[in-house]
RNA sequence: GUGGGUGUAGCUCAGUUGGUUAGAGCGUCGGACUGUGGCUCCGAAGGUCGCGGGUUCGAGUCCCGUCAUCCACCCCA
């Protein structure tokens, strides 16, 4: 067979695991001040929940998702981003009825159908927030915050992020100007490469994304909507920067910033990083997405919400130096010496784990000296000896592997003096 | 989908103009007067040289194919 994961797939062994595990703890945590709760939908959806609402003329519905038929004929596909599905199960759990406000984040894997790159996997992690029911721009100020709060959290220096904002406008404004792009673009075409030249009927404003050097030429002089926004989101727009500059995080206005779903109106956002990710730079990003709801057949409800990648995350994170914290994988190792009855071995690490401790103990019947040696690879910072000398007249020896200090204890009050000895934090689970 | 790079021990890599039993460092395991760690020293295990075919007296080393992987384009987290 083929012992290996599938292309854009990556086991996670321990030390990307771990930080795995601290990207979500940090999540968690922060994400629970601001009153978001968790939320798990399903890893596939109706394949048409993602092409109404993430758009039929998008990159991410035209090519990359791992579309099926399932056994009784349904067409599914596996989440290619988190909204679409978190907004399908507010509307069909009504957890925004009568205009309730829902805080909701969500952690687990995406699919999409790309070639794999540097910051870029075929299945890949991203943590999100979704706020819906809230219309006010501090709403908008709040769904950023917390974003920047939580790179800042992991230890990613401020100085190193770029926060992107733009409005899209809305459906008063947002007509018009596109058609203005689009009659720009064929006005135009002849400078512009050939996906571009398509652009202009499908998705005209994506050619603003282009890094083509003569289309990027091109459309430096395009029309913008900043200068076109309509009253009410020229408003919107200009409350959510006072905010956020009231909260000291900065932003660079970026009029060309254009996001790759179709459902954003108003506020786009986006933090990039210069560093670590290879051609890519965005970490994190999201956006207003006030028809969402509607488009899915429910009622008119704003929401906006963000996500952010781990695999870049974590990339921008050793760019930075950042270390992720990882705990002793024991705290006190049992080792047994030739003679010595394993079960009585075992009982005490056994004693030692129902008293909150890391404990580990060899079960490969090695010698001492490699057992110390496992000790010290653990971490450990005391190694209880039970050999059958001390094993006979009811006691240990307790080594504490820093001071190389050895003391005699009880064999049933290990637990109790190595608790003392970490300075009495574990737990007792069993009284 | 397109382009380029790379595929040699668990990991990072070296392998000269093709020539006998394929190497290093790290890691792992064992040992250094036999119940004790982190340093040092000694030793050991571990490789279908991605896979298939071809050229050759002979290929890890050249050619073709194939697969995988990395990076880039597209686009995005």
């Amino acid at each position: 067979m083929n012992a290996r994961a599938p292309k854009g797939t990556a086991d996670m062994l321990s030390g990307v695991a771990q930080a795995w595990e601290h990207l979500q703890r940090t999540a968690q945590e922060l994400f629970a001040r601001y009153g978001y709760e968790p939320v798990y939908t399903p890893l596939f959806e109706h394949t048409e929940v993602f092409t109404r609402g993430i758009g039929e003329a998008t990159d991410i519905v035209l090519k990359e998702m791992y579309t099926f038929e399932d056994k009784g004929g349904r067409s599914i596909t596996l989440r290619p981003e988190g909204t679409a599905s978190v907004v399908r199960a507010a509307l069909e759990h009504n957890l925004t009825a009568n205009g309730t406000q829902a805080k909701l984040y969500y952690a687990g894997p995406m699919f999409r159908y790309e070639r794999p790159q540097k910051g870029r996997m075929r299945q890949f992690w991203q943590i999100g927030i979704e706020l819906l029911g809230a219309a006010e721009p501090t709403a908008d100020a709040e769904v950023i915050s917390v974003l920047w709060r939580y790179f800042e959290a992991l230890g990613i220096p401020p100085a190193s992020m770029r926060l992107l904002l733009n409005s899209m406008g809305d459906d008063a404004c947002r007509p018009a100007y596109r058609g203005k792009v689009a009659a720009f673009i064929r006005d135009r075409s002849g400078g512009l490469c050939e996906e571009c030249g398509r652009r202009a009927d499908a998705n005209p404003l994506r050619a603003f994304d282009c890094k083509n050097p003569a289309c990027v030429g091109v459309m430096a002089e395009a029309p913008l909507l900043r200068d076109e926004l309509c009253g009410a989101c020229a408003a919107h727009h200009s409350a959510v920067k006072e905010r956020l500059a009231g909260l000291g995080i900065p932003f660079v206005e970026d009029p060309r910033l254009v996001r790759g779903l179709d459902y954003y109106t108003r506020t786009v956002f986006e933090i990039q990083v210069e560093a670590g990710l290879g051609s890519q730079n965005a970490i994190g990003g999201g956006g207003r997405y006030d028809r969402l709801m509607q488009e899915y057949g429910g009622p008119a409800t704003p929401g906006l919400g963000f996500a952010l990648g781990f695999e870049r995350t974590l990339l921008a994170m050793q760019a930075a130096g950042v270390a992720v914290p990882a705990p002793p994988r024991a705290e006190v190792y049992v080792a047994r010496v030739e003679g010595s009855p394993d079960g009585t071995v075992f009982a005490i690490a056994q004693a030692l784990r129902d008293a909150g401790v890391a404990a580990e103990m060899d079960h490969q019947g090695r010698s001492l000296k490699a057992q110390f040696k496992q000790a010290d690879r653990l971490g450990a910072r005391f190694v209880v000896i039970a050999g059958p000398g001390e094993l006979e007249v009811g006691e240990v020896t307790l080594r504490d592997m820093g001071t190389k200090e050895e003391t005699r204890v009880p064999m049933d009050g290990v637990a109790s003096a190595v608790d003392t000895a970490l300075g009495g934090r574990s737990r007792t689970l069993h009284a």
